[in-house]
RNA sequence: GGCCUGAUGGCGGAGUGGUGACGCAGCGGACUGCAAAUCCGUGCACCCGAGUUCGAUUCUCGGUCAGGCCUCCA
């Protein structure tokens, strides 16, 4: 099965055909660790997390290297520590700790390397060196700048033309620059601010070399793909692309594939610290599943914008409920049941084929939502139908499929019971329990009261030809 | 000002030159003591104008609207 990918450079899909199969490499743009990350910031993390589970698919699980960096100096970091009175690392350590948390409880697994830049220190100098060596970077004031005319090719991954983008340029351009365009590569650190030797005096680097010091450190360069928010296309991007083709490393290329991912817009305007109009990973897993979340965020395909709302949200838990229901009622049915070996083919063998076929092409998600879907409607009918084997099979394929998109992690039971602790529980087992008694009874006025009285409590009873269930309505 | 996306039913959201996914919500029915879940059935859309075509939601051009980048930013 072929993997198409979506090329910013070349603005087209093509079929991914990666230097080395046996070690395909990944990298995305991490976060910078000086608060909680907004959900906005977790979407290129969901969506090329699911990439990296469709490339372990592709090329195996030990033949794919992915690489997620983190910005562990910054000057908001610095504010902050300065604020508190801590050193860096102790803001970077807690917000790190608390991204990965966040991460992980969306589904997202570890990355393969996650550098952090105060461990890249040496690569980033050595790095600019290799600038300075090459003619691509020039020091002037204290600074070590990059040479934007050292780089015939430089604008052509955003498109943006160099003499317009100085024309439109709103910032002033420091003094000491040859051309508006260039940017710093090191800069002195200010009197009480971190700072790293390097051979043009004490400092810290520029943002944009990071990342390409760290590629170069993690992975090597070139890299098959890279991805990122599509803000970060200019000038990040851009800039890296300039820095690692010009450092020598790699050859004319920098990443094989370019793939940014459209923003999260919340009102219309897109979710940005700036505008305050955030909402916190960290408050929304108060109240949600992490995977409901994580279905929302893959709920469109993922160069689209995305409209955050709470009806997106409600939505995703609705869709993963229907599937959870299939599981749960898969396994009420398979509960005692001696289910046969066999061949024969399971129920939804064509439609968990597609669920990788829609992920192959550009993680084409609504799709393989639809053929989640029905995959689900197979087993259902296996069910009705009471063939075990197929139900069995199904039941398989189906939590297959959902694990390769990073759902269906949970207990069934327990992903409608959850919310409820120990207490809660007891006594709703015990509601039903006399509810039983009073059904049996044919008292019907206080069967419905009881029923009434778990209403209060926030639970759904479902009656069953084995006996009647319950979940937390939300 | 320059550059770039997008506009699909009540909602989310794919896709396609000719039979308009999928899910949520709605409606009718079956099942149920009544519900819920489930099953069966069902209504509802392709921004506007022009062009190409036997035929366009799908291609081309123009327009309108929305959003993004050019500045820290996923």
């Amino acid at each position: 099965m072929t993997l198409s990918l979506y090329d910013t450079m070349s603005r087209r899909k093509a079929p991914f055909a990666p230097k080395d199969p046996s070690r395909v490499t990944l990298y995305v743009c991490g976060p910078t660790v000086y608060n909680y990350a907004h959900i906005g910031n977790f979407r290129p993390v969901v969506v090329f997390d699911l990439l990296f589970r469709v490339l372990r698919r592709h090329y195996g699980e030990g033949h794919v290297l992915y690489a997620a960096n983190v910005t562990d100096v910054d000057d908001k970091i610095n504010r902050k520590a300065a604020e508190e009175g801590v050193p860096i690392k102790t803001i970077a350590d807690r917000y790190l700790d608390a991204y990965n948390a966040d991460a992980a409880a969306l589904g997202a697994l570890r990355p393969t390397f996650q550098p952090r830049v105060t461990e890249t220190m040496d690569a980033i100098t050595g790095m600019i060196g290799d600038l300075v060596r090459n003619n691509g970077a020039y020091e002037a004031e204290g600074h070590v700048l990059f040479d934007t005319q050292a780089f015939a090719d430089y604008g052509k991954l955003s498109g943006h033309p160099m003499d317009e983008m100085i024309a439109g340029a709103r910032v002033d351009v420091a003094p000491y620059k040859r051309h508006p365009a260039d940017f710093v590569l090191w800069k002195p650190s200010k009197p009480g601010e971190p700072s790293w030797p390097s051979p043009w005096g004490d400092g810290r680097p520029g943002w944009h070399i990071e990342c390409t010091a760290m590629i170069h450190e993690a992975l090597g360069l070139p890299i098959d793909i890279h991805g990122g928010g599509i803000d970060l296309v200019f000038p990040h991007h851009e800039n890296e692309l300039a820095q690692g083709v010009c450092s020598g490393h790699g050859g004319r290329e920098y990443a094989g594939v370019w793939m940014h991912n459209g923003f999260l817009n919340m009102a219309d305007e897109k979710m940005s610290k700036s505008l305050g109009n955030v909402a916190l990973a960290h408050d929304l897993l108060e109240t949600w599943p992490g995977e409901a979340l994580r279905w929302a965020l893959l709920a469109g395909q993922y160069r689209q914008k995305l409209e955050w709302t709470d009806t997106l949200i409600e939505q995703a838990k609705a869709n993963l409920d229907r599937l959870y229901r299939v599981l749960d009622d898969s396994d009420r049915f398979l509960a005692g049941k001696a289910v046969p070996d066999g061949a024969q083919s399971p129920a939804g063998a064509a439609e968990h084929a597609d669920v990788l076929k829609a992920l192959s092409d550009d993680l084409n998600t609504p799709e393989a939502f639809a053929a989640l879907f029905q995959l689900a409607d197979r087993v259902r009918a296996a069910i009705m139908a009471k063939d075990a084997r197929a139900v069995a099979g199904g039941r398989g394929l189906l939590l297959d499929a959902g694990n390769l998109m990073g759902f269906l992690t949970a207990d069934p039971q327990g992903w409608f019971q959850s919310g409820a602790d120990d207490d809660l529980k007891s006594r709703i087992e015990g509601l039903i329990a006399a509810r039983a008694d009073a059904r049996a009874a044919k008292d019907w006025p206080q069967a419905d009261r009881i029923r009434d009285e778990l209403a209060a409590l926030n639970v759904e009873v479902m009656d069953g030809a084995s006996g009647a269930t319950w979940r937390i309505k939300e």
